[in-house]
DNA sequence: ACCTGAACACCGTTCAAGT
DNA sequence: ACCTGAACACCGTTCAAGT
């Protein structure tokens, strides 16, 4: 199947593997639209109002447009909030090539870029889970997270079992916090306050008894800092394993 | 604020924070309606259809009754999933609290059954990361977690950290492994099938030359096995660090 | 080439009414 | 106590029509 006619799939991947390329503008549009002034507008609404309350027709409202001019642009609202993913995906700072810097400085620097992305925009996780990413700004944080770990010295075999654990454990530590989030910030109410709120309401009830040391707070931190210590020391962890890893044989 | 006396909060926590019980059948009722049965019939559209196509009056006809007919049961479409949540969770086989087995198996054997709970519902990894996920199977399984890691004999300080490590790797993990077999069930295709699809239009495009190796089979590998080794030796990793962390002080 | 309007087949949920 | 029907305010998307 050769680039040229490859058309309509009935097995949808990702707006990145549709033959399509984004379509270019020529010159003044009557309402100045265009794709990434749409894709922008997409991840601002998001960040403001979260994936739930995005619609179409409240993107359109935001660009001042009718629902369907959108779709001039992009096919289908799957393809517009892949486009979205991607391009937020392009704020993670990517180490330099040929630096010299220690793997574990780079590899703490990456993931920490990692799970604030995560936290910053929480509709990220869903997308991520949802979509194949395979988008430009996908792929070169892919590229450069491989070559971080890469670094460690492992062998081919151990490399992405120990990619696996460092990234996926970011995405889900990322996830679960900007779940969390999300969830204050719509209820506009403290993270310290909404935390308060469930372990009262945990202390309440006599089921949760034994659950209730593993919710409250750890001493006089604030849930942020108790976050990103746990966050900290569980890469620290990672950091350990994959140098006790190293030189090891497949079954030791 | 006394048990009795909670009602309507405008801030949303959890179907398990709220006061009321649920509402005990005392007879036949005419279309033998129950919250069980209405959950278990959650759990099977959710398995068979996926949450995008789930929706209440699609439930309702699978119980042969009315779309508000549920809402007797269940006050919004959120309580429903987040009891189907928690019931789905209760399938993790826990292990004996007065098991003598080294904590290494145990925690293999519930990281694996986390994982596997992930990808046979691939709906949970959102419900997770959209609610509180407090009810009593969750917390029973947060327990036992729990439990299995502090037996590593990691200080206190150490064991939230580590926690997140394994858990939030495995539900990262579980997470995109179950977005793959869901888009793939959805496609009616295999998944090596599907990879192999999409490596073949990352071959047709140019953009995608430097990240080519990382898509593609290794070996002969079938996805499934690639999968495996992968989440082992990030496993294998993890408890080395955890290992290797035992008896370090916070700073060095 | 770009944008609109009406229409279709859906949603979750409220509310008054039935039995 | 339990279930229904109509209605409200939404969805994503198609399709024919405008400029």
């Amino acid at each position: 199947m050769a680039a040229a006619d490859r058309t309509k799939d009935p097995v949808r991947t990702s707006v990145w593997l549709e033959g399509r390329p984004a379509p270019r503008r020529r010159s003044e549009q009557p309402a100045g639209l265009d794709r990434d002034k749409i894709v922008a507008a997409t991840v601002r609404l998001l960040d403001s109002e979260g994936l739930a309350k995005f619609s179409m027709r409240r993107l359109a409202a935001e660009l001042g447009v009718t629902a369907m001019s959108v779709y001039w642009y992009v096919d289908t609202k799957d393809d517009l909030l892949e486009l979205a993913l991607d391009s937020v995906t392009g704020e993670i700072p990517l180490p330099e090539e040929n630096e010299a810097a220690d793997w574990r400085d780079s590899l703490r620097l990456l993931a920490a870029a990692y799970r604030n992305l995560l936290v910053t925009h929480p509709w990220v996780s869903r997308l991520m889970g949802e979509y194949l990413n395979v988008g430009p700004q996908a792929m070169a944080f892919a590229t450069a997270a491989q070559r971080v770990v890469r670094a460690s010295g492992l062998t081919p075999e151990q490399l992405p079992g120990a990619m696996a654990l460092v990234y996926q454990f970011a995405y889900g530590f990322g996830t679960i916090e900007g779940g969390f989030t999300a969830r204050c910030q719509e209820a506009g109410i403290s993270q310290d306050d909404f935390l308060r709120r469930v372990t009262g309401a945990i202390e309440d009830r006599p089921e949760f008894e034994e659950s209730r040391d593993m919710v409250g707070a750890r001493g006089d931190s604030t849930v942020e800092e108790m976050r990103t210590r746990d966050f900290d020391i569980a890469l620290d962890c990672a950091i350990a394993g994959i140098e006790a890893m190293r030189g090891r044989t497949a079954g030791s």
